[in-house]
DNA sequence: TAACACTGTTAGCCTAATCTAACAGTTAAT
DNA sequence: ATTAACTGTTAGATTAGGCTAACAGTGTTA
């Protein structure tokens, strides 16, 4: 039998604490745990700073969090981790697409995420979908691409321009 | 004879504080002045706000703020709202290419670019620029456009991927 | 020129998120 | 079973950027 857990996030989240929740649950997935330290590390805070946000976050039920003994999601948790995992990976593809570096796309994806509005948010994860549904690499990417280390337009663009072929 | 003068900003402004700004530089754009009133109307806050960022960017040497009357940019303010003003158009421009309703492109392009890196707001800057080179709007876009109203990509496309036409 | 209606300022408070310093709990090694 | 080394927590301060309430300056109208 399939028992269906709709979560709905009413209250908005800051930007900080929506960063939390992302890292607990990167942390959680990629070493099966999320210790104040290595939340702290990658936050680039300091513990004390994080044990805050943990009873700030437990109060709100994303998370459980008991003094000394370590920090899980929620089911609420987990249901927002979600939204906010498939976000910041369309956003970061997004800039890879447009030839950010990876490390400036992690960068950007992080601070960017928690300030765009949704209908932003919808446009560009099409678009990624768009690019990466085609057969292959778009033309106009690889043109982009070419523009980005000469500076010139391709010139076959530019021959062809006049008959509607590029 | 021509006089040329090179304004180094050293240091990193707020997000809040290039809001300020540029909100300054645009209504003097705009009517001339840029009133108290004015200023906080535009960045939602309220007056006693504005007043003390007045105070705070005339430490700073970004504007020419006297009590009671008015407040210009310096020229190291001015510098800067030139960059400001500049990387928030391409912004804009790029969010309106991919679809984002003017209202929304307006709104987060003031909360991104604050936070975006050098290297983004390049090559986001790039992708403007050579989208905008083009003779005419590249296919591309006209292919996304659609895709964003059906959802489907375009059949010529389809039909032509396995030609390596598209 | 007196008074009113704006506009702008000050003082003082609030909140979120950080920090440091000091303390508490946990765990591994002898 | 102690203790050392680490990890986590508390208390209390700090900072930026807001706010309200009360006050001050300005300028227009009578």
């Amino acid at each position: 039998m399939l028992k269906l857990m709709v979560v709905t996030i009413t209250n908005t989240l800051s930007a900080s604490e929506e960063s939390y929740i992302e890292t607990i649950d990167n942390l959680i997935r990629e070493q099966g745990y999320a210790r104040v330290t290595d939340i702290a590390a990658t936050l680039n805070v300091k513990p004390p700073s994080v044990t805050n946000m943990l009873q700030k976050l437990d109060e709100e039920k994303y998370v459980s969090y008991k003094r000394y003994r370590g920090v899980i999601l929620t089911k609420k948790g987990r249901s927002l981790a979600k939204k906010l995992d498939r976000r910041h990976n369309a956003l970061k593809k997004f800039l890879a697409m447009i030839g950010v570096t990876e490390e400036n796309a992690e960068r950007d994806a992080c601070e960017i995420e928690h300030r765009i509005n949704p209908e932003t948010m919808i446009k560009l994860a099409k678009f990624v979908e768009f690019v990466e549904s085609a057969p292959r690499t778009p033309p106009f990417f690889e043109h982009f691409k070419k523009y980005l280390e000469t500076g010139k337009r391709p010139e076959k663009c530019e021959a062809k321009a006049h008959i509607n072929e590029c």
